[in-house]
DNA sequence: GTCTATACCAAGATAGAC
DNA sequence: GTCTATCTTGGTATAGAC
């Protein structure tokens, strides 16, 4: 193995830890480089394309990740909702749980859907929402229509981002934890819409 | 009426729209001075301590004004909770869909929490947090548990505040709408809990 | 191919002009 | 009291050493 490799993926490991606790652009080369030890100039040998093109694969990272590891939970055929359900709640809570700051899609969602001169990270983000409505709503077919299933996915999307952002504020896990509940009590819920 | 009190709510106010969309940490004082066409030294002669003073200036006026123009509402005894949460709920709706960006409060909490070295803007933005959960737990009062009121209050607001966030990230207005439904209907349903 | 000294620029802030 | 020329720092990025 060469040692660019393993480089490479500590720097994108600990800007991934560093953006999700301080945002993007309060994140500087600086940063990361000593938190990596290494001097900053080095940053580019790996990322020629600068701070940009390190978000990106950040970002490429951590959505392969969920997709991989907690929303294809959702499309597993020959398990019950429940049972679904269960792994994915259990991701969550390890991968929100266990780490420092809060979610860094829904930061970089802030921080950066709005900038005049370019959204870059506009369409990794999107598509990290995207995916885990769709799972979601997958979860949620079982007692509802489909748009109705729509709905109820955007729904506990909505609670858990909230959560999540109020975790963060309060340095309390009870409203990313309550909003979990929710989403399992609306799954056992038939709706009438 | 001094030149140097509007000049100085002027700055305000436009730092609080660079702010909400920019984010604090990308906009810089230049940015700013830009958009209020003075040079960027003559900042200082407002905000003699800098950028963070003029965040806490930006961040008192965003929670003042929710305060007394908002979240007041809900403590109005002579009314009925179905019309204090109409007004409300027009408020929030002129606010949130006549301005460019997202919610300054949100976008905050989620910058400014976690840096190390001095959380200095948590306070402003908890109590904001804090009011508006407090309102809306005053609105549930008749069909909940003081309780209960406090969860239907606490959820009210994620979902509100995620639905803030993918407004913002697809500039499409349904999810702050669609949660804007969800609290009316919880404020109509009795709660057994 | 791997790494670093250095350049350049933008940001925050000050000293001092009017 | 009002305003601005200027300094300093720290950030991104490059040219070039090993």
């Amino acid at each position: 193995m060469p040692a660019q490799k393993t480089s490479k993926e500590r720097l994108i490991v600990q800007a991934m830890q560093l953006f999700r606790r301080q945002g993007y652009y309060n994140t500087s080369i600086g940063d990361l480089s000593k938190a990596c030890d290494i001097p900053k100039s080095h940053f580019y040998y790996y990322f020629p394309d600068g701070k940009e093109q390190l978000m990106d694969e950040v970002l490429m990272a951590v959505r392969d990740y969920f997709d991989q590891r907690v929303f294809q939970i959702a499309y597993k055929t020959e398990q019950s909702p429940e049972s679904k359900w269960q792994q994915i709640r259990q991701k969550l809570e390890r991968i929100f749980m266990n780490q420092q700051g809060g979610c860094i899609m829904g930061l970089t969602a802030l921080e950066t859907s709005f900038v005049p001169q370019e959204p870059r990270f506009v369409p990794a983000v999107r598509n990290y929402f995207e995916e885990m409505i769709l799972a979601f709503a997958v979860l949620f077919q079982p007692v509802s229509s489909p748009e109705g299933a729509i709905l109820l996915a955007q729904r506990s999307v909505q609670d858990l981002q909230g959560g999540l952002m109020l975790m963060q504020l309060y340095k309390d896990p009870q409203y990313f934890h309550q909003a979990l509940n929710r989403i399992e009590d609306s799954l056992q819920t038939p709706t009438q819409a």
